[in-house]
DNA sequence: ACCTGAACACCGTTCAAGT
DNA sequence: ACCTGAACACCGTTCAAGT
């Protein structure tokens, strides 16, 4: 005769993300998130293959999450594209900052613990690829979105793990870094002097 | 009676960083270094307070190894300074693929476990400081190595991450960032004409 | 002064037995 | 079909006992 469920993968992922966020990845034990979620360690695996599985699946949501941020941070289509840019930039941090460990999920677990999803990852990448499109038009929109995300995830881990540590402002190192970017990209785009419209 | 020296902290952090390099972190166990040291586990903690401890080690040792690279690559004082930067992303850029584990450790460890000292950081970020402020002449040096090195640390950690998932060529990918910091670096040096000689 | 075996607390994971 | 206790292999770390 069947049980009833007492828990749910959902519930698994949330647990475990709210124990990551507390605590860090050493915290994030089967044992904790069983307790959390009101089972035995053991009845975790029913819903998820491993430890690293459940990893994988913390990184996923927080990705889906980081690019709702994006999105909402990201302006109409018609608007300044370097002020697009500069808010792309701050919502990364300002999420980063809120869920530094989920954050440091995404980007630092190796490929073989966590992998989004083709699609979701085409998902995340559309916000930064529809700004730098706008700046320095289609043919380098690919390029110029890597180099806009490779600096800010960078600046973020550099931030987050404490390497900024020769002085200066880190927050006038960031507005340096996000106008150099923009004008940057734009001073690139003069090939492409007419933004595509379709 | 004394009992002679069966091992040595040097020799620990050799076994630690073969043993990083050849299968993760994960496979970096107390037990795997002793027994590559020829001794039992126990007898790290004589020269070790922890595997944190031991690890923050490797992180320290790695970024000196980084930095001899960095220094070699950059060219000597006279030297074209766009050429020089991308002499520097390109050294770091291949240490990363060389010892990626080792890489990932120092950038991407929480501030509580690998730490390293002022003078390490100091000495391991002139490479870079020295090459951005010829670019970008002393008032903003600070702020451009500190864009330089987040866009090349991202960059390398989303390629060995293997989040480039979107198609394209990575390798005009990383020339398009070069080109676009050293442009965008010397643009914003106009301020500052003549390169300080001293 | 360094090294060791034994022990402890704690992991991730498996599995037979329950309901 | 889900849940559980018991068990296994394996961690990091401590410590008393050896030399």
């Amino acid at each position: 005769m069947p049980t009833p469920d007492r828990t749910s993968l959902t519930e698994i992922v949330a647990a475990g993300t709210a124990i990551l966020e507390a605590g860090g990845l050493d915290r994030l034990t089967m044992q904790a998130v069983a307790e959390r979620v009101g089972v035995r360690a053991p009845s975790l695996y029913k819903r998820v293959r491993s430890r690293d599985h459940l990893i994988a699946l913390i990184a996923e949501q927080t990705l889906h999450d980081l690019t709702e941020q994006l999105e909402a941070a990201a302006g109409l289509p018609g608007s300044d594209p370097r002020e697009n840019l500069r808010a792309v930039a701050r919502a990364f941090r300002s999420f980063a900052r809120d869920r530094p460990d989920s954050y440091g999920l995404v980007f630092s677990q190796p490929r073989e613990i966590a992998n989004p999803s083709e699609a979701l990852l085409a998902f995340a990448s559309k916000p930064v690829l529809d700004v730098a499109a706008a700046l320095v038009g289609p043919d380098d929109a690919l390029e110029a979105a890597r180099t806009v995300t490779a600096w800010a995830t960078g600046f973020i881990f550099l931030e987050l793990g404490g390497r900024f540590r020769l002085g200066g402002d880190v927050e006038r190192a960031f507005d340096f870094g996000v106008d150099l970017l923009a004008d940057g990209l734009q001073a690139a785009s003069k090939s492409h002097p007419e933004p595509v419209a379709r």
